[in-house]
DNA sequence: CTAGGGTTAG
């Protein structure tokens, strides 16, 4: 059979067409390289103004964190349409540039461009926390009064947006749910998701059991609400009536099991689930490495490698994290091979959960080496290394770090200044710290926060100024916190100041009467102040409220293995001279400085 | 003629 002849366009045409369809998937396009090919061809044929090919342009760029060479691209547009301002407003918030977001909105505008109603969902994606209310609520107005609420996809940003704004943002969104004349199933399960994330469980299994039609997504993210409250019982009832379970659900169920402590049932559903992915694999392992388990942890890792699993940042970041949070150094240093051998090892992000996962396991030189390597440092970075320094008792280096990263032109941030206060907390520079916490709003924009004031009152005790600490705790414009009553009452007992101690508990039984915490806490003050007739009344008083407190356990490493002991923990071998060091090491340590002269009095 | 937006697990 003979083929038709096919009629042929004209070479200009299929030309252009063979560019297109090289340059289909352009936007999508995220290695960097690939996309400087793609960028020659642009040029090449000369498509860097076309309509078509320019926003996606710009989304590769900011796809690939080049946003110097996306806002080349804008500029070169002679006569922007709105297409290319939403490409550009989605790019500067993808790469988390809300204010230029903002900016090119603005600039739009005069340019006499009307926004459309992608704009605003572009918009919206951005605008995530307390003080991100009023900006909602004013894009909110100006939807309603262009129309553009007619598009579902817009009252679902909107809803979304508020959800993020905090408890007054979760209201606002439920109106505006509320008079929406229809619904599809993503305002349904975008209302769940506000209400759950402010902890309205009730409220959210009620609109799960109102809505007329019900996703997986819908069941997932009730799933979700009953394992991040730690209702296991309760999601494993809905995860065995749910009608289809994908992956999500049962990474969900993993996680929540993980979180609840139970690793065993983790375990069980993970090994039990027809098909993981890399977010499946990640949890398991963080979970594992959270709870210090370390063989399960590695052993785990090195199958997930084996598998042939790439990590991606989030997974990297979740593991460090974990390992950072029990002192697991193994598998973060296993991690950190990984990292050294993937595309990752310049990534920031990465490089911040290294420097942090270091840092608090007491690596600092280890830490610091990631932190000098880093060519893109941004605050983040300085912040793990200031924090770790100061953790561990180098306030003075802490504060060096400090004086560099403001020359290099970093602005402080609250949790710089956290850092900063606890590295004068650490080093014993009372005035000092007295001195940042008073100027910071003045030198750096930081209204103080409760973590501020509870450096201070730390700060203020251990340095002998319990007065100064009480008056502050009672004073201070914020609600004090269980934190800042123990380190009141922690300071009272290392400087034996009875009276005020029994202050600080008359206060505290009015605020939260019947705290058994608080009485042990007060209880060895008395003790330590040899006033044994009080200690015995304030343990008779314990029993009578019957929920004797479950002691705190410390939790030491040595060679990969996990030792876990309690006070008065006589239960190893050798604790006879265990006792005895401890003792001459807390000599030793009254001999060397006053102010920690306290902490070893047990 | 052609695209671009919202919800769930780390």
């Amino acid at each position: 059979m003979q083929m038709p002849t096919p009629i042929r366009a004209p070479t200009w045409v299929s030309r252009r067409r063979h560019f297109e369809q090289k340059l289909w998937d352009l936007d999508k396009c995220k290695d960097i390289n690939q996309l400087k090919q793609m960028q020659a061809l642009v040029y090449k044929s000369n498509l860097q103004q076309d309509p078509f090919i320019a926003p996606k342009s710009i989304a590769a760029f900011s796809l690939c964190r080049q946003m110097d060479s996306a806002l080349i691209v804008f500029s070169q547009v002679r006569d922007p349409n709105v297409h290319l301002y939403n490409a550009m407003i989605r790019a500067h918030i993808y790469n988390s540039q809300p204010s230029q977001a903002f900016a090119t909105f603005f600039n739009m505008q005069c340019c006499g461009i009307f926004p459309d109603n992608f704009t605003f969902s572009f918009l919206l994606k951005g605008c995530s926390g307390k003080c991100w209310l009023s900006v909602v609520s004013m894009i909110h107005t100006h939807v309603v009064k262009w129309g553009f609420d007619e598009d579902i996809y817009v009252p679902n940003s909107l809803i979304d947006a508020y959800s993020k704004c905090g408890l007054v943002g979760v209201r606002a969104a439920a109106e505006l749910f509320r008079g929406m004349k229809e619904r599809d199933v993503v305002s349904w399960n975008s209302m769940i998701s506000a209400l759950l994330r402010v902890g309205d469980l009730s409220e959210a299994r009620k609109l799960f059991d109102e809505m007329p039609r019900r996703d997986r997504v819908s069941w997932n993210t009730m799933l979700d609400g009953y394992t991040k409250a730690e209702q296991m019982s309760v999601a494993f009832e809905l995860f065995e009536t749910m009608p289809q379970r994908d992956v999500v659900s049962w990474s969900t169920m993993v996680s929540g099991y993980c979180k609840a402590g139970d690793l065993e049932m983790a375990r069980m559903l993970f090994d039990k689930m027809p098909e993981k992915n890399l977010v499946t694999w990640t949890i398991m392992i963080s979970g594992y490495a959270e709870k210090g388990l370390v063989k399960e942890a590695i052993g785990l890792y090195i199958r997930m490698e084996e598998a042939g699993l790439r990590l991606d940042v989030a997974a990297f970041v979740s593991i460090l994290a974990a390992c950072a949070e029990s002192g697991m150094l193994s598998l973060g240093k296993r991690v950190h091979d990984t990292i050294e051998r993937s595309m990752y090892k310049c990534n920031t992000l990465v490089c911040n959960a290294l420097i942090d996962m270091y840092a608090k396991s007491g690596c600092l030189h280890k830490a610091y080496k990631v932190f000098n390597g880093l060519k893109k440092r941004d605050l983040v970075s300085w912040n793990a290394m200031i924090h770790g320094l100061a953790m561990h008792g180098h306030g003075k280096k802490a504060l060096e770090l400090f004086f560099r990263m403001k020359q290099e032109g970093f602005m402080p941030d609250k949790v710089t200044l956290v850092g900063i206060l606890c590295a004068c907390n650490h080093t014993g520079l009372v005035d000092e710290g007295i001195i940042y916490f008073y100027s910071m709003e003045k030198d750096y924009g930081v209204v103080p926060e409760v973590e501020h004031y509870g450096c201070l009152i730390d700060l203020l005790g251990r340095g002998g100024y319990v007065k100064e600490a009480f008056e502050l705790a009672r004073k201070m414009p914020l609600e004090p916190n269980v934190k800042i009553w123990g380190s009141v009452l922690g300071a009272c007992r290392m400087h034996k100041a009875v009276e005020l101690a029994d202050d600080v508990c008359n206060l505290l039984d009015k605020l939260e009467p019947k705290n058994a915490g608080k009485l042990s806490a007060l209880s060895n003050i008395y003790a330590s102040a040899g006033d044994w007739d009080n200690v015995a009344i304030i343990r008779l008083m314990m029993k009578s409220i019957g929920r004797p407190k479950q002691s705190g356990a410390s939790l030491l490493v040595l060679n990969d293995e996990y030792r876990e002991f309690t006070v008065m923990d006589k239960s190893h071998a050798k604790s006879d001279k265990i006792y005895q060091m401890v003792d001459r090491i807390g000599q030793h340590l009254k001999l060397l400085s006053p102010v920690t002269a306290g902490l070893c009095d047990e």
